[in-house]
RNA sequence: UGGGGCGUAGCCAAGUGGUAAGGCAUCGGGUUUUGAUCCCGUGAUUCGCAGGUUCGAUCCCUGCCGCCCCAACCA
């Protein structure tokens, strides 16, 4: 797994409006340094939205020489998984993180969650409510008419904290009771009518097992949670900013140690592909891609898989600037972020993706040479390999066309192209077979030409790739498209019906240079021409996989589509 | 119709009283043994709309319009 190229990524200290405020605060000496956190639950895999976050949180804990905390929020047992938790830890240290010493998990503050509880309802502010949860709905009021007081509300102080002692006992069932803090029913802000704070779940955890069955909701855990690990900044996406006044509340009514303070921030929306974990996990649960780490998901492992470089992930983050502002972004921002990083640090190869056979007719009978290529021609220091040459090799198929247009450069009837790094050769003759279809072409070479060069200083428009047969090794390529075809993928369960049909392509045998069948897995190499490509966690050594991270930029393409 | 947010080029976005940065995309042109890379050039008389304040407004005020989020014992 390594595709980092170690480039500094993007260019310039990041500045947008959080960054501000941190600076702000460190100047007026609010704060001893700053702290923040990443706090993911552990319920599927993370994504690029994830990777928006870890991105925030630890560069500005490296910005300001703080630190940031990796903490699960692991509140609802129902949906959390161990194998979660290891592959986030894995993903964001594949970012390129490092939290130190500090992982944390909400279950660890279970204990002193549940006394403050106890706090609170000590302080009449807070209340076990035995309303139904289809009735409590219905005691909430909407959006637009005000809610009304549960009969359970004025509960005394002995009554509420024996209720919520039994129920941590176990003598209640799921659903029984609920604890709730006592604010306000009539309150514009859904969240603050009375909101509940603990529910009854008799589900094993993946870390604290049957010891609780109880568990505090996202709203009692995470503040207090921040409040514990001494957080200064924490920072979340808009849709929690209706949370704040809540997560101040219980800051304020609750003898917590610290008094963090909430930011939010717009969440990443990229064209093309959807980042919600609900959908995510429905493309993984119904078969529609090939786990949490198909190459086709925007996951942090499914770009890994993909050989995207860690350095690409946090260059495409670090253009995005962080705002307030709603907005989708360009899968053609990521696109270019990729190509830039594997510009530089994919070494060059050749494999023919779709083969067509040439012999050369006036190349002798059982010779072949080795010939010199370099492995990057704008960085000598890569240096060079040999590739083996001989009388037949294969070509890419769309490099000839036997009625080729004005504008076409490759192969055709009586046309010269240069074979890269190897020589100059004619097509004579186009061999077809019974329906028509062209399967060998017949060429000749000019020994002078040699290395690609022509002495009498003549010129061909085109170079085209190529691989010897004889030294040919066998592969399997996956090329990917986008996952979806929309760009902007609907919403709703109609995103299904939005998915690209296309999204993978598998060339069954695909040949390549001799070169490649000593990469490595995770290793992303350019094929000449052709893209980037990867070896995949399924390639064998017998039987190698690749995939394509991306294609190169194709000016081809559009001059072809026009025409 | 309640509460919370947001509106600067196709996309992301700086600027927040002095006359519109940058990146991506697009489209031109040059270099090139990858139709890649690289290099150069290319777009807002205008900042959601309408008024107002001001010598001057994207920036301040008023009104309007549009979009997003909130009625899980999810996070």
């Amino acid at each position: 797994m390594d595709n980092d190229t170690g480039e500094a990524d993007g260019n310039g200290a990041p500045t947008d409006f959080i960054r501000d405020i941190v600076r702000a605060d460190l100047a007026a000496g609010r704060h001893g340094g700053v702290v923040t956190r990443f706090p993911p639950e552990p319920n599927g895999y993370l994504h690029l939205g994830h990777a928006k976050s870890i991105c925030l949180n630890f560069g500005i804990a490296q910005e300001f020489d703080g630190r940031c905390h990796l903490r699960f929020d692991d509140t609802n047992p129902a949906k959390e998984e161990q194998e979660f938790i290891e592959a986030i830890q894995r993903d964001v240290r594949w970012l390129g993180f490092d939290w130190g010493d500090h992982l944390h998990y909400a279950s660890d503050y279970f204990a002193q969650l549940f006394a403050w509880a106890e706090g609170l309802i000590e302080a009449g502010k807070a209340y076990v409510d035995d309303l139904p949860v289809d009735e409590m709905r219905a005691y909430r009021g909407t959006v637009t008419e005000a809610g009304r007081n549960s009969p359970f509300r004025d509960r005394d102080v002995a009554e509420n904290l024996d209720l919520f002692r039994r129920m941590k006992a176990g003598e209640f069932p799921d659903g029984a009771r609920v604890l709730r803090a006592k604010i306000d029913m009539a309150s514009g802000n859904m969240n603050m009518r009375d909101p509940v704070l603990y529910r009854i779940l008799h589900s094993a955890h993946p870390r604290t097992g049957t010891a609780w069955c109880i568990y505090p909701n996202y709203d009692f855990a995470h503040g207090q949670s921040d409040a514990i690990e001494a957080i200064t900044h924490s920072l979340c996406t808009l849709e929690f900013a209706d949370h704040r006044p809540l997560y101040e509340w219980l800051l304020e009514n609750i003898a917590v140690p610290s008094q963090p303070k909430q930011y939010e921030f717009s969440r990443l929306n990229l064209s093309h592909t959807v980042l919600s974990k609900r959908r995510l996990t429905q493309l993984v649960d119904e078969g529609r891609v090939d786990g949490w780490d198909d190459p086709r998901m925007p996951t942090v492992s499914g770009m890994r898989r993909r050989g995207v470089p860690a350095a690409a992930v946090r260059d495409f983050i670090s253009r995005l600037a962080i705002t307030r502002n709603d907005g989708q972004v360009e899968m053609a921002m990521l696109e270019h972020c990729i190509r830039e990083q594997l510009n530089v640090a994919a070494p060059r190869r050749m494999a023919v993706l779709r083969p067509l056979k040439v012999v050369i007719e006036n190349y002798p009978e059982g010779k072949s040479e080795a010939l010199v290529a370099q492995n990057h021609p704008g960085n000598p220091d890569m240096g060079t390999r040999e590739i083996p040459f001989g009388r037949e090799i294969y070509v890419e198929r769309d490099d000839f066309m036997e009625d080729p247009p004005r504008k076409f450069f490759r192969l055709g009837p009586g046309r010269e192209v240069r074979l890269r790094y190897a020589y100059f050769i004619t097509c004579n003759e186009v061999i077809k077979d019974a329906s028509g279809e062209v399967v060998e072409l017949r060429c000749s070479y000019d020994p002078e030409t040699k290395g690609g060069n022509a002495p009498d200083g003549r010129k061909v428009k085109g170079t085209i790739h190529w691989v010897s047969a004889q030294h040919a090794v066998p592969s399997e390529v996956r090329l990917y498209e986008s996952l979806f075809n929309s760009e902007e993928v609907p919403g709703g369960d109609d995103f299904l019906d939005d998915i690209n049909p296309n999204s993978l392509e598998v060339l069954p045998q695909v040949w390549l240079e001799p070169a490649l069948a000593e990469l490595s897995v995770g290793q992303t190499v350019q094929f000449e021409r052709m893209g980037y490509f990867c070896a995949d966690l399924s390639s064998k050594e017998d039987a190698l996989v690749f995939n394509r991270a991306l294609g190169l930029r194709d000016s081809w393409a559009k001059i072809k589509g026009k025409s």
